[in-house]
RNA sequence: GCGGGCAUGGUGGAAUUGGCAGACACGUAAGAUUUAGGAUCUUAUAUCGCAGAUGUGCAGGUUCAAGCCCUGUUGCCCGCACCA
């Protein structure tokens, strides 16, 4: 039987063009399943092997779903605005909406060559202004809730594609996108209060299930840590506020820290007589990123303040204040007390610049030879009230003690921070703001909304910075909405990740233009049952989207706290060197070569059988063979089908592999679930025939990995409608354990010989087979058996000793 | 430095979670078929050996029994990184 998958895979997909059966039903009463992937950003290079990994997986799990009843929910679309489709256009001159139409034709053209039953009547693209009209309303939301605001900044600025980025964005000092060295610029941005939501999105993990480490990730992001605020009183007869997690150490405080761009140094710049050293200090520090700062993590600098210090409030004593840049400005209060006792970095500060080091938690070693930050043992010392204390407790009585003096309280805080939600560009959704001269800055009415992308000659960001849009006086000159006075558009537009932050919601009902969605069917579809994605988008876009999720159902515009119950992430798929497929490293494999040579079916299989899809694995063009010798003796069954019924020597075989494999789609084994087919496969073969029935349930397993061949043999064998819409196959519980088993006998724990008894033989039974088992007679002999272990279906071992 | 993960044949990887290590494939070898090559089929394939022994990065431990649990250690990968 000639096994043409060209022709097979064409005509198939045809027939599902044309009968939609993929699309996802009306019907409201049906139980459902909502099945993510995340929708890819239609790059020109089209897709390599990586991307269809974790739309195969979730194709399987959504085409199992429909054929076990469920109504599914598998959409796809485009996450289109970003900056290498506009350098693109701004290198060739192309409008930025034709490259993108371009890349898409191309990405769902490659998509549909795989056969994945996405259900394309949803199809969206984040760039379309019926789609990005509700990206701005979100945005509109959030500024009437107050979550979003204007601030003068310190940003992180890519000096190659002259746009701000968020932290984020910035890797090792570098951008994440283009490589280019990032430096620090001051300049106004909107942002995001994703800090509100922290401790939201913090709880909210609790009952979800997201792989362990995508919970972690997460959790260590957003950096919640607990501690004190404490108010020092200073010469200057002000006070500075300092963020401790250890307050519990407060008189061992022999100096402060406070990070070079802190406001105080202005307010007491008449004071300061080394002012000059001091900002000499602040311009160096500002010249550095981010990256260099915390690089040089060997020597730590700083200058005093001469002229205003702090007094240390349970002491009483007076301390000098330092500018550091291992003081952070964006975290805490940007200023820190000092405690070289028990801090590293304090205490390497303090031994650079000979300040006194004073134990107060005794348990450790000399304090002038190492910082002791142990908090689990040790007690308080040299620390008047507190003495003989635990850390734990310590805590506490210092806490209520600052709070009766009102100097100090519990306080909270988090590493991340609000979300820079402005770049200086063309190709992102317009922010639908004005900057009215007498009101200020005023939302432009819904109604009015999509606010459209204006034409512009060019692509390209101004010299200063500043996005082309502000080229465009006629678009930028406006009158208030409010006042009805002069104002001016926002130039700047939102970043790539604003519409990929709730297209999850557009799928569930994309044509409406009334709402995001219409409630009914978010209520029905919410929340995503099954969400895969890359690990690199936990902290970004995953934690972006769950943040608007929650705003959104805070707003009571959808019902669900959560947007994703289930997270998952896929494994890379390396090159066949080992190395990270890329176009730099020639070790890309294009996905059409593989559909052309081998086949979507054999394509599918081999990315699934590949190994563990968590596990990153290195393609191997030679082992596809083995995936394409399957379907091939798979389809050659057709060739010994007889009758019809059941065949008793393949039944228990047949009622085994649809358990393996429906319980193997549903823990994501996609490699063990078409192992178990092959070793059917092989089984059949050994017995020489199989039944039209078997042929039929067999098609119907394989079809969610190999959706093409399993709709040609169902055919073939005049099987009536579409197999992947047919009922998954059920198996027989009673019929997927054998009568008798094969029970190892170890004697000493080696293995000597095998019995043959019973599945619920007991354990007398068990040991009368044993030790009338030659073998194992001949492997005790000579010998006392000492202990019987039986365990019952899985092994025996006696313990013998020599007589 | 902190956090998470991984280590099994020539290769990709299995192992019901403490119960026959190497399922299923790739590759390789021999044979069959073929004018030849390719394809296909059969058999073998952890290592060393004659019936036996040894084997899951390394060193210990717990157990009747360890790839799996515990202690230590090495190497690699991925996050975060002066967060007070």
């Amino acid at each position: 039987m000639l096994y043409d998958y060209t022709s097979i895979e064409k005509k198939w997909q045809k027939v599902w063009d044309e009968k939609q059966p993929f699309a996802a039903k009306q019907d409201f009463s049906l139980p459902k399943y909502y099945a993510l992937v995340e929708f890819p950003y239609p790059s020109g290079q089209g897709l390599h092997v990586g991307h269809p990994r974790p739309y195969t997986a979730l194709d399987i799990v959504s085409r199992k779903k429909r054929m076990q009843g469920y109504n599914v929910l598998f959409p796809m679309g485009w996450d289109a605005f970003g900056l290498p489709t506009e350098n693109y256009a701004i290198k060739n001159k192309i409008h930025p909406r034709i490259v993108t139409e371009r890349n898409v034709a191309r990405f769902k053209s490659q998509l549909k060559s795989l056969g994945l039953s996405f259900d394309w009547s949803r199809e969206i693209n984040t760039t379309d202004p019926d789609y990005y009209k509700w990206t701005q309303w979100i945005f509109l939301q959030l500024f009437k809730a107050g979550l979003a605001y204007k601030k003068e900044m310190a940003v992180n600025f890519c000096t190659s594609c002259k746009v701000v980025l968020a932290n984020e964005e910035v890797v090792n000092g570098s951008c994440e996108r283009c490589g280019a060295p990032v430096i620090r610029k001051v300049k106004s941005q909107w942002m995001l209060k994703i800090t509100e939501y922290a401790e939201k999105l913090i709880d909210g993990l609790n009952g979800l299930d997201f792989i362990e480490r995508v919970k972690t990730q997460q959790i260590n992001w957003i950096g919640k840590s607990t501690g004190a605020e404490i108010d020092f009183a200073t010469t200057a007869g002000d006070k500075l506020r300092v963020y401790t997690t250890r307050c519990d150490t407060l008189f061992g405080a022999t100096y402060m820290v406070i990070a070079p761009e802190h406001a105080m140094i202005e307010k007491w710049k008449p004071l300061l007589q080394n002012f000059d050293e001091i900002r000499a200090y602040q311009e160096a520090a500002s010249r550095k990123s981010d990256f260099e700062r915390t690089e040089l993590v060997k020597e730590k600098t700083g200058v005093m303040l001469s002229g205003v210090r702090a007094i240390n409030p349970v002491t009483g004593k007076e301390i000098p204040i330092f500018i550091s840049d291992y003081v952070l400005a964006g975290y805490g209060t940007g200023a820190i007390m000092a405690v070289p006792a028990h801090d590293e970095r304090d205490w390497e500060f303090a031994k650079k610049f000979g300040l006194p080091i004073i134990e107060v938690v005794a348990g450790g070693e000399d304090v002038e030879k190492a910082a002791y930050t142990d908090t689990a043992t040790g007690k308080l010392v040299h620390s008047g009230f507190l003495d003989g204390l635990e850390v734990a407790e310590a805590k506490k009585k210092m806490i209520e003690y600052l709070e009766e003096k009102g100097i100090g309280q519990a306080r909270v805080n988090f590493k991340l921070r609000d979300w820079v939600f402005s770049r200086q560009r063309y190709w992102g959704e317009p922010i639908p703001l004005v900057n009215c001269e007498n009101c200020g800055w005023v939302a432009i009415p819904e109604e009015e909304l999509p606010l459209r992308l204006p034409e512009v000659d060019s692509y390209e960001p101004t010299e200063t910075g500043e996005s082309p849009l502000s080229l465009m006086t006629d678009w930028v000159n406006c009158s208030c909405p409010k006042c009805g006075g002069r104002a001016k558009r926002e130039t700047d537009t939102m970043p790539q990740w604003a519409g990929s932050s709730w297209y999850f919601l557009r799928y569930c009902d994309p044509h409406n233009d009334k709402a995001l969605a219409s409630p009914e069917a978010l209520k029905y579809w919410l929340p995503v049952d099954w969400y895969n994605g890359g690990m690199e988008h936990t902290t970004l876009h995953l934690l972006y989207s769950r943040f608007w999720h929650k705003f959104l159902y805070d707003q009571g515009v959808v019902p669900t706290p959560e947007p994703y119950q289930k997270r998952t992430s896929h494994g890379m798929i390396l090159g066949e060197n080992g190395e990270k497929m890329s176009k730099s490293r020639g070790n890309v494999v294009n996905p059409d070569d593989i559909v052309r040579d081998y086949g979507a079916d054999t394509m599918r299989l081999y990315e699934m059988f590949i190994g563990d899809f968590e596990q990153s694995a290195p393609w191997n063009t030679q082992s596809i063979k083995g995936c394409k010798r399957f379907l091939e003796r798979f389809m050659n069954l057709l060739d010994i089908v007889k009758g019809e019924g059941v065949t008793p020597e393949l039944e228990r075989p047949m009622h085994k592999m649809i358990k393996k494999v429906t319980q193997d789609i549903d823990s994501m084994r996609f490699n063990t679930a078409i192992a178990a087919m092959m070793a059917m496969l092989n089984t059949v073969y050994d017995h020489g025939s199989l039944t039209k029935d078997e042929l039929d349930t067999f098609a119907k397993v394989l079809s969610p990995f190999a959706p093409h061949i399993a709709e040609e043999v169902h055919e073939r064998i005049g099987g009536k409608g579409l197999v992947s819409i047919a009922p998954w196959p059920v198996y027989d519980e009673a019929k997927t354990v054998d009568a008798t088993v094969e029970l190892p006998v170890q004697v000493n724990g080696k293995v000597r010989g095998v019995v043959s008894v019973a599945k619920d033989a007991d354990k007398d039974a068990v040991l009368a087979a044993v030790h009338a088992d030659e073998k194992i007679q001949a492997a005790r002999a000579g010998s006392a058996v000492v202990k019987e272990i039986v365990v019952p279906g899985k092994i025996v071992n006696l313990v013998v000793k020599p007589q």
